[in-house]
DNA sequence: AAGATGCTCAACCGCAAAAGG
DNA sequence: GCCTTTTGCGGTTGAGCATCT
């Protein structure tokens, strides 16, 4: 018996996106917006489950993603977050505008978890590897080991607060307090500030780009959809020429046609 | 130069939660 | 409230590339 595949397997393309299957899913989706992943795949024409399609455009089409390394700041508020969320790499997303949850996951595997080994913190409690071998004897928090500086309060507050909002789902690491959170906090009192101050999910709004909603989104003082789609000159990183002159020029104006830009105006 | 090894990251898989009837 | 369908999430895999021996 078994469960029941996600979708037909017979006939449906698995492995790396083509130029081709990117473009069909882009014209598709900014011609439409986001609707039933399910049907996607049958509307855009494409051999695919519609969870593939999902996943290659929250992954790497959608317009708003940045791409290359985290900088040093995203990396620490990674490190803060997990610290906090555990492995909750969506939650973590949602706080890094332009990041996804796959490379957040992704990052903190390759690089984040040997660094944080590299200088004795457990990747998984964010507390020194020597001090959980005595941890047994001490049962006091790792916060009172540090000093408390005052931009570590505030911060602290904040969490205290959003804890409170999602303490529903809450990890065991949520209460501890870390070294590079210190550290973080006395290093990017602002950024952290910033960040803490305000907790809306900041994705999912910018890349709801059903093209009727414009409106909406600038009414919450974030950018309209035509703020966000540079990217269409450019395909981001893996450009234009990725997709061949033809291809793109069919996909470019009928996304133009959609959200009613004029090429020359930019 | 060539094979071995390590690293990165896009993509897949299976499960759970949410949504809809 | 139950069942089915759909979506979202986190863990894992493996191809391709880089570096080492």
């Amino acid at each position: 018996m078994g469960r029941q595949p996600c979708c037909d397997k017979l006939g449906v393309k698995k492995g790396p996106w083509t130029a081709e299957e990117d473009k069909k899913l882009i014209n598709f989706i900014l011609t439409n917006g986001q609707c039933c992943w399910r049907a996607v795949p049958k509307l855009a024409g494409l051999r695919r489950c519609g969870k593939s399609c999902r996943l290659r455009w929250t992954n790497y089409l959608r317009p708003d993603l940045k791409r290359g390394l985290l900088t040093q700041a995203e990396e620490q508020l990674v490190i803060d977050l997990h610290a906090r969320l555990g492995n909750r790499w969506s939650k973590i997303a949602a706080r890094l505008p332009g990041r996804t949850d796959n490379e957040i996951k992704n990052h903190w595997n390759t690089h984040i978890k040997k660094k944080l080994l590299k200088m004795g913190i457990d990747p998984v409690t964010h507390e020194p590897l020597n001090k959980q071998v005595t941890s047994s004897q001490d049962s006091s928090s790792p916060a009172q080991h540090l000093p408390q500086a005052d931009s570590t309060l505030q911060v602290e507050q904040k969490v205290g607060a959003l804890n409170s909002e999602e303490n529903s789902t809450s990890s065991p690491n949520e209460n501890s307090s870390s070294l590079l959170v210190e550290s973080i906090c006395k290093n990017n009192e602002s950024l952290m500030n910033s960040i803490w101050l305000d907790e809306s999910p900041l994705m999912d709004t910018l890349w709801d780009i059903t093209p009727k909603v414009e409106n909406e989104n600038n009414d919450m003082g974030l950018p309209i959809w035509e703020d966000n789609c540079s990217w269409l000159l450019d395909f981001q990183d893996f450009g234009v020429h990725d997709f061949g002159f033809n291809c793109f020029s069919e996909i470019e104006s009928n996304a133009l046609q959609t959200i009613g830009m004029d090429r020359k105006g930019l």
